[in-house]
DNA sequence: AATGAATGAGATTTCATTCAT
DNA sequence: CATGAATGAAATCTCATTCAT
């Protein structure tokens, strides 16, 4: 019988990690120091280490709350059928993400993670896992779609999902770095490659082989 | 009248930073510590601070070397003209890198320094410039395709540089956690994509609208 | 809600300034190291930092101890009226404070502080402080007593503070190096020149000599 | 057989000891690196340990040069006989010397000395003796005044050259702290010292009077 | 459960001195 | 004799973590 109710303590367990990642946001992993922590969330180092073992823990909590948080983003997308569907909502789930301060907040502990998993092998499991996961259900979609002949077959779906996750991550550090930034061409951008990879399939197959050759030869 | 050569104390900082960009990929740069330099180099605490007044320093001479040779590589792929030829190379020298255990080595110095930008003013003007420049030089070659025909002129060259290069800064941290990773169905998938985007000048563009409205609604 | 009492932090801070006299007075500032003043205070290095953001501050705090400490000897000296017992006050307070080996410790820092005080631009306000507050103190003084007549206007009475106190100053170095040093002979000289001052506004001599008498007793 | 002159060696001692004195009056002992002196005078480490043994070693003959001037300065001052023009030319050479840049930069240096001699035997030797030297000086010159009856032999030469001494430290210190310090006064104030000290034995006032202006004219 | 003062290992950096050239 | 790069012990300060209250 515990003295307070779980939900206490789990409002508590939410509050430091939300004051963790505003820290970690700001000042990167290592400049954050415990202290830091202590005076964002109002708590004290006692209380923190009751919810907490170590910071490294704290970072731990961190990178799963961020890796759920993007598995239920594409799951979201994914949930309801039509490959069309499914990938226009993922492009603009996450391009649309890219503009708001909020995520771009916790986008920045993303890049800290990726970082910090090099060397980490807790996180390394967890980032390894916010890769995998997000890149199965999108390889799952592009698998069906392929099944129904919305994409050619000649690419492998896996890779396909890859590459998309891929190039929404190389976005994620453009809008880090350039002010300037818009994700809308990358849409038209976006769009030309899913319109590229849905027509192999089709009759001009290869009419398009020869008009490729000319640009790129392998 | 210096008691040794110019060439003496540069291949000493050279030695330096070597020893520096080996540490920091096996530790990152915060649990690299100073000794860990001093022993990989060889050299004593004093000697290397004869060369670099702070580990601060250490990092950002890192990242500039990283900086220029991101640049060098892409001017090499560059140099001679021909779109086609200019992104082939690019694509090539990208990919092929991903796959040599040195370059992982300097990738994952990268990663690092993706990270520690964000917090470090010096670091991240370097970061920023290693996204403009390079983008800079395709987007050049990018734009005389445009006049040439060879690529649609639908799409802005600065927009598709950037997002060639997201896709190969995604790709490298795609590398760095899926250990089967290979880079060769993701040169098919570039390919796709630089095949979309000189597509679209041709005849059948109506045709092809209506075909990537099937896929993708926007 | 503080988990112990304020009484307890002076106490501790008290405890700290006592160990760094020490040390500073056996060893001066800059051989005194901080592990010197965490043996001497019997706590940790941490727990130093949690009072002082510095050994600098240190010194800072012992410097202000010193300085409240004259300025208040200065003071008790002063407050009730008559120039001659004030004087004559004086001159006992600073030269039997010669002898107490207590005091003579404090003294060592004193010394160590006016050197100190030429290149750190706090030490060096607190021990312009040193000078003029008291040297303001006996000013006054001795302007009411040339009021009164008791001491010859003449005399700059703010020259005259200075002057007494510099000698105080002067025997406190004598006092350091010489194992031989008295106080008592000084305290005569002491008496002449009060004497002096006091006398020549006066056409006669032995006149002025009871009077002087009546300033100082012994 | 040497391989340079003596006048050589000689004068890059002096060049070394000149760049020190620099180095310390404008930084401290210990905030002087040997860095710092290599710069100031312009030669290398390794040339200045050839003159040198230590650091300490300089310091020491930095210190003894400065005992050396002191002593010197006396000398000259008691030279030629009688006690009046002696402690007026003694009053005049200290308190115009306080005025002087050159020699306040010099006199830094003694403030320093005096600090450093509390935790450095070999220094405290040298300061002891520009203690002791001087007031042996002048204390002879004062027993013989007192034989020839021109100061009251009540006082003992020893204590009173011990007093001229402090009150002449004393006032090096408020030269150094008070920026609208004028010497001054202070004549006037060691004047009616001085007088005292020759009047007290005499009973005639107007007679003491006299006297003392034959003993010092300003 | 919460508090926050205390801990102490360990990090970065300095600097007097040396010695091969 | 001069040079100046190299040395490495030692100094200051930080910070994750603990534990008595």
């Amino acid at each position: 019988m515990p003295k307070v109710s779980k939900e206490y303590l789990d409002s508590r367990r939410s509050e430091i990690l939300e004051a963790a990642l505003v820290c970690f946001s700001r000042d990167g992993f290592h400049r954050t120091t415990m202290q830091d922590i202590v005076r964002q969330s109002g708590l004290s180092p006692g209380a923190i280490y009751n919810y907490f073992k170590s910071k490294e823990e704290i970072i731990e909590a961190v990178a799963n709350e961020r890796q759920m948080t993007e598995k239920r983003l594409v799951m979201d997308a994914v949930e309801e059928g039509g490959a069309a569907g499914v990938l226009e909502r993922l492009r603009d789930a996450f391009l649309d993400e890219l503009d708001s301060p909020k995520e771009r907040r916790r986008r920045r502990v993303s890049v800290q993670l990726w970082a910090e998993a090099q060397r980490n092998p807790g996180i390394r499991r967890i980032v390894q896992r916010s890769f995998e996961e997000p890149r199965k259900l999108i390889s799952e979609v592009l698998a069906s779609a392929q099944m129904r002949g919305e994409i050619a077959k000649c690419f492998d779906s896996d890779a396909l999902a890859s590459f998309l996750i891929a190039t929404f991550h190389g976005l994620v550090l453009q809008r880090e770095w350039d002010d300037r930034f818009t994700a809308e061409p990358h849409k038209m951008l976006l769009n030309a490659l899913l319109r590229a990879v849905s027509e192999s399939t089709h009759v001009e197959k290869a009419a398009v082989g020869k008009r490729s050759r000319r640009i790129l030869r392998s």
